[in-house]
DNA sequence: TTGAAAGCGGTACCAT
DNA sequence: ATGGTACCGCTTTCAA
């Protein structure tokens, strides 16, 4: 050993010991670590043979004091649908809040509805000193460019709540879709004690999403319920009075359905469908997502169950791979699927209204500081 | 004003400020701010309301970078039952992981058996310089002098898996487990059709979480099966011979018995006894947690579902709190309830053999650096 | 009791 | 291309 540990701290290796181990002034190490210009080929390649040999590892803390490099991380999603888009943004708020110390900053563009103006929305974002992004793509496309200009130029995008497959987006987080699907399928079984027949609410097949949740229910229902079938698949673009026609229509064509299952957030039609037919509760309904509405009707046995996509999980999980992949240069899975959470009445109480650990009670007085050690 | 701004980054006043308004050194300003001795009251006084009338908001880079400190979070746990803690432990090292800039540290200090040794492992903890410590309380009320005098000594401590109610731990991380029962209530309900009785398995009633998880499941099942009836409750104390023994007596009893619930991780005995009686899969078996046997018992359709109580978010969840309490002197809610998991075949493989978040592929290397802005 | 100043580990700028 | 150094905001030590 030529060197004497400069700190007792286990050993921790910085710049300045790499530029001691070669001789060097840690100036260089920087610029040869950080690719910067102004540094031959041959001492760069010194610099990192001896950082990797040494065991170099930042001090982010330093790095962030010194740099005054804040992360800021630019959201554009959505400001409908309200109920589920606000609580990505607050997972998305939690967390970053959580990495404050680091300098993380949220900057928040929304838009107005999901799909429309999300191309906008983007670019001016990309206008702004970003470090990383968060969108939801609606109509991934028309997003493709832009995202690929976006990580092109160093700065990573993550997806949220839908993905953008074919881009260069760092990852996406979002719920597995065909698990979802293949729970309510499997659940359905139970529900309507292993025979019958079942309708099925989509937006419309086009919609990926959709289309995989389909796959996920038939796959799993045919195995739950063997003596079952799925009378119809009706597609209802989302729309509530169309879900509601559809469903009066449906119901008196297939008068012996016993269950349905509406694979995205627009099952409140068909539960008022349902009310006016007097089949409340003796048709078997599967939902997705949970919003104020829902409530008493999980609560009334109006709908047994609902499948939800935990916003909240979703933005928390996104801003976390964030930060990791900024501060600590870990790449996450190419895609991060959550898995989607049953919701029924005994633990509705524990999905709604749940409120994330209070931002307001933080220290912002120096009271909280004597705490600390 | 009296002051000019010194930075342009949106304001952050730190204690250089609070020294400039009140015409002192930063130096008294740091001792008034932390309690420490030396400074006359009425200028920790002045500086206190400064501090508060200017917004002054620690740098936590700054700080840890100077003090140097480390957050050392000690953590005591069983080692068995390997498969639920060895979860919980990955979990605090993920969220530790992640916290690695801000200083934070594990120390691992784990014991044979839940609820053996629990204490001396805490004594030793508190030997060593720790900033908080995790435990899981086996029997909480011999716990609690030393959870007390931890926190007396300002290190906080918190509960995991179980709780140490009364004492002046922090706070406790666990599953919902009125909840947890509930769940398991209302799917039975579902499961056998609305009619029949069940048999529920628990280790014994003085246990506060059996017992919890028991009331949850007499509610709801009441609700959901009205026609039908709880057998019997059976106290198998954890032990797996015991269980398959009483488990073929009481089936023995109610050959008429369609469902069964175990409350506890104790439930391949159960599957075992069944197997034997040629009556898997025809009475529904609603288990806990998640392990490797039970994943190809719950593929083959013989366990409908089991609740999971998510070791790994609870060693997460408690990390955090800690990290955020110390850093930022938030405090948690005085318990923290997740909610229990529903697993059944179709998730199964969402929550078994799930990976985290890959440690190893972390940048130990200059390279990764280079995707940093 | 208080002030002044030296770091902590990187970064960035000015010399050379 | 490289070295030297001031500085980020806070803590800590030494003087006064």
């Amino acid at each position: 050993m030529t060197l004497i540990a400069r700190d007792g701290q286990g050993g921790a290796v910085g710049v300045q010991d790499i530029a001691d181990a070669l001789g060097i002034s840690c100036g260089t190490v920087d610029r040869a670590l950080h690719d910067r210009a102004g540094v031959s080929p041959a001492t760069k390649r010194r610099v990192l043979a001896a950082a990797r040999r040494l065991g170099y590892r930042p001090n982010l803390a330093a790095r962030y004091l010194s740099s005054r490099k804040h992360i800021m991380i630019g959201v554009s999603l959505p400001l409908e649908v309200a109920y589920f888009f606000d609580d990505v943004r607050e997972g998305i708020v939690e967390a970053a809040s959580a990495f404050e110390p680091l300098g993380v900053k949220i900057l928040y563009r929304p838009y107005k509805r999901f799909g429309q103006h999300e191309v906008e929305a983007l670019r001016d974002i990309l206008e702004e000193k970003v470090s990383a992004i968060v969108v939801a793509p609606g109509y991934h496309e028309r997003m493709r460019a832009d995202i690929d200009k976006a990580t092109r130029r160093g700065i990573p995008v993550v997806c949220v709540v839908t993905d953008a497959p074919g881009t260069e987006r760092l990852t996406s987080v979002s719920v597995d879709r065909f698990a979802h699907g293949a729970l309510a399928g499997e659940l359905m079984g139970h529900l309507i004690g292993g025979e019958g027949g079942v309708i099925i609410f989509i937006g419309m097949h086009a919609v990926v999403d959709h289309e995989q949740k389909l796959r996920g229910f038939e796959s799993s229902f045919k195995q739950f319920c063997p003596r079952g079938r799925i009378l119809g698949v009706v597609e209802a673009h989302d729309e509530a009075e169309e879900a509601y026609q559809k469903c009066r229509r449906v119901l008196a064509q297939y008068p012996s359905a016993r269950g349905i299952y509406v694979a995205t957030a627009n099952s409140m039609p068909v539960i008022r469908a349902l009310d006016e037919l007097g089949l409340s509760g003796k048709i078997k309904v599967i939902g997705t997502d949970l919003f104020p509405a829902m409530v008493p009707v999980i609560e009334a046995g109006k709908m047994a169950a609902t499948i939800y996509q935990r916003p909240r999980e979703q933005g928390l999980t996104a801003v976390r791979a964030i930060v990791r992949f900024l501060t600590e240069g870990l790449r996450p899975p190419p895609q991060i699927l959550l898995d989607p959470a049953i919701v029924m009445r005994s633990n509705l109480s524990l999905f709604f209204g749940r409120e994330p650990v209070s931002l307001e009670s933080a220290s912002q007085t120096p009271q909280a500081e004597a705490v600390q050690r």
